[in-house]
DNA sequence: AAATTGCAGATTGTTGACAATCTAGCCTCC
DNA sequence: GGAGGCTAGATTGTCAACAATCTGCAATTT
């Protein structure tokens, strides 16, 4: 295998506690509210406070915790609200990024091979099984997908608003095996296909429908559907491509 | 005054040991490349290491330094390639937010007259002869006016990417004083009148312009004016609004 | 002489102890 | 009876010492 001899991970004792946090907080073992004592982490983890609070204060920016200073960090309680920004500027640096690939062929690169085996993983069975494998999945593709435009900023950016969205996934309490697995792949098959054919308008219309569809599953899920038009970015990240019923 | 009794300031000694470290990095007392060795600093700012290693991965995500595992962090050495991807965000976002804003008619808020009043300060004499004034009332006015959105998340990306652009400008040695001030307070006039008017297009129109102008004055410092237009970014951070002489 | 290995100094990573701050409950005093 | 002050416990902020790691140079080998 060409992976054998790959750098090193590397990752130090204060990333994999905030590995261990944000899986925590990500697969609702820590829920919104929760207080981050640094003395109780360090126990468990078996490590000193230094590396335990460096680890909370690598999720602050990430947006997971937030700091009180002298009070210690508790878990986000993201609104409604944050997730239509984020979905709104994932929709804005998404079609920037994807108008980018298109531009520069990135759909010949070995990085498109990665991002098709993605999303064969998200076809498997047993993946779709698991809520939290398939979360992670669908967004690692995302992740390849933005990453084919070889702008390493705004894919740090993206990248950055995917961790946003699986967190809201959780912390909104929405559990994945709601959506529909099918329509989601078909949307995933449809940026790919657009991707390699070179269209960039076909790609940003489908990367549009995509943002769309999966705001539309939110406010479903989140009950807010009713007066979700009311709200003035509703239309931005929503778009005209919904699929009215 | 209304600011008498706002929320106190609260900074951490890592918050004001990052803030020293940010004012060093940007005023250029500290150069791209050089290292940030904690025992050093640690003694120069009379604190023990913890908050300066603390202040220094505060840094990291802005930007500002490179962190490299058990080597320290090194002030960060951005490209060309940085400038052109950060403005490409920061033209996307901003036409968001400001979109938002004049919909919502934020023009009418309270916090426009902050904006007035920060575009007041760049008119002042003596800001106009001190060059890092200068860079700071510009970035001021430009969070201010993109804080109109009301949108709390893309107004912290917009935040966020007006630093890089401050690091930029001293990173890559780009003198601020060789800017035209006339030009820039008119297109910030531009940009306050057609948001109090209400005009969505003429607002984004007025951005776009903004952004494309900044841009070329960027790539005049920096020498690439001649190429500049090979990158497939150019064509969107410039657009169509270019001031052709 | 070129390449490799081993060492010494410098620097980061981690730890446990101490100081400062906050929270909550009780008490006092009007 | 309620407002304000006080105290104890818990928790964060800071520090200095120790351990692990890296860098550069010199010694060694071929």
């Amino acid at each position: 295998m060409s992976t054998t001899f790959t750098p090193l991970p590397e990752a130090s004792t204060a990333d994999l506690v905030a590995d261990r946090l944000r899986d925590a907080i990500l697969d609702g073992t820590l829920r919104p509210g929760d207080r981050l004592v640094e003395t109780d982490l360090a126990e468990r983890f078996a490590v000193s406070r230094g590396p335990v609070r460096e680890a909370i204060r690598l999720l602050a920016p990430e947006g997971l915790v937030i700091l009180r200073r002298n009070r210690g960090a508790i878990v986000a309680s993201p609104t409604f609200d944050d997730v239509l920004e984020v979905y709104a500027a994932r929709l804005s640096l998404g079609t920037l990024a994807l108008t980018h690939a298109v531009e520069t062929r990135s759909g010949e690169s070995s990085r498109f091979a990665e991002a098709v085996d993605l999303l064969t993983t998200m076809r498997d069975d047993s993946v779709q099984a698991d809520p939290q494998a398939m979360l992670e999945a669908d967004l690692a593709f995302q992740d390849a997908v933005l990453g084919l435009s070889g702008l390493p900023r705004i894919s740090t950016m993206l990248e950055q608003s995917a961790r946003d969205a699986a967190s809201f996934v959780s912390l909104l309490g929405i559990t994945y095996d709601s959506t529909d697995h099918v329509a989601l792949i078909e949307r995933h098959e449809r940026l790919l296909n657009s991707i390699a054919a070179g269209d960039a308008d076909a790609t940003v219309a489908a990367w549009q429908q995509h943002i769309s569809a999966t705001v539309s599953e939110f406010a479903r899920a989140y009950g807010a559907d009713a007066h979700i038009h009311d709200h003035p970015l509703a239309h931005h990240v929503l778009g005209t491509n919904q699929e009215t019923p």
